[in-house]
DNA sequence: GTGTTTGTTATCAA
DNA sequence: CTTGATAACAAACA
């Protein structure tokens, strides 16, 4: 479940790899992942090249060196981008690491690849086939950032006076609002949850009931914990790997999400899982008020 | 065969 | 009209 964190980990990591490389090849081996067509999708990336990568909420957003056009990429739930480094082509040399060639690519989920102009291969593996790959102009790409996405959390725009606005005003359960995409960009199930436990907020609460003190705890937990996975390069719960096939070490820091019926390390009690706004849903009725 | 997993959108209900 | 809740989608696993 790859949310801001896994994301913005795979954003760093390809763009310290991908960026000035022109496209070679691509492969398109589930047609129903790209858009448009397959055939102008392979057509119109061939020969470019990576400008720059930027994020907004789970989405990436690749800047290509043609003008009014931009690759995006959602993993949605399963999606993985996997980049294997550019084989020596020195006699004898093998630079694939051991990691990389115990696993084989393109596999079974593999549903799209690129190859680049030295060797290097990126992958978008995705078990479920939720993700895609767009091709977009610059217009369509600021209606679609404009209708769907609220202010990013680490910056700048989030603030306690928007927050405490957008929750006042709902009568959703405050875990709900939370997973809004146009409320915070970049929140799902995991951090939703963890948040909810740092800030001492039961899951269930109608948003509109959270107390000033309240608000402003969830304002304050919500970078912090997104920081703190960050450092850790996210979290693999199940699919998630980063564009190097690595896991993420946050997992072990999780206080509630995926502890259902587990000790509570704050205060010793079981963590309950209930179910809130259709997600599995995981919190101490001790810590949880 | 059944239930569960979730990001996002579509659809339905109030 | 607005708001919120729910279904649907995809595929695999326990």
């Amino acid at each position: 479940m790859p949310e801001l964190p896994e994301v913005e980990t795979v954003r760093r990591d390809l763009a310290k790899v991908l960026l000035g490389k022109k496209i070679t090849a691509l492969k398109v081996f589930a047609p129903t992942t790209v858009k448009p067509s397959a055939a102008t999708f392979i057509k119109k990336l061939k020969g470019l090249s990576f400008a720059d990568l930027n994020r907004r909420g789970k989405l990436l957003i690749f800047e290509l060196n043609q003008p009014d056009l931009f690759l995006l990429i959602h993993l949605k739930m399963t999606g993985q981008l996997i980049y294997l480094s550019p084989k020596t082509a020195i006699t004898g040399g093998h630079s694939f690491s051991q990691e990389e060639r115990s696993r084989s690519f393109p596999n079974q989920h593999t549903r799209v690849s690129l190859t680049f102009e030295d060797g290097g291969r990126l992958f978008f593996n995705d078990l479920r086939k939720f993700g895609y790959l767009r091709l977009v102009d610059t217009k369509t790409l600021e209606q679609i950032i404009a209708n769907n996405y609220g202010p990013e959390p680490l910056d700048k725009s989030f603030t306690q006076k928007g927050l405490s606005l957008n929750l006042k005003k709902s009568q959703r359960s405050v875990k709900a609002v939370l997973l809004d995409q146009k409320i915070i960009a970049g929140l799902g199930n995991i951090y939703v949850d963890e948040s909810l436990f740092a800030a001492g907020i039961r899951p269930i609460r109608t948003a509109n009931s959270l107390k000033p003190v309240e608000v402003s705890q969830l304002f304050k937990a919500i970078p912090r914990i997104l920081k703190k996975s960050l450092r850790y390069r996210g979290t693999t719960f199940r699919n998630y790997l980063d564009s190097s096939g690595q896991k993420g070490n946050f997992s072990e820091k999780l206080q509630v999400y995926g502890r259902g019926g587990q000790k509570c390390y704050q205060c010793g009690n079981t963590i309950e899982k209930i179910r809130v706004a259709g997600r599995g849903t995981h919190y101490c009725p001790q810590c949880q008020k």
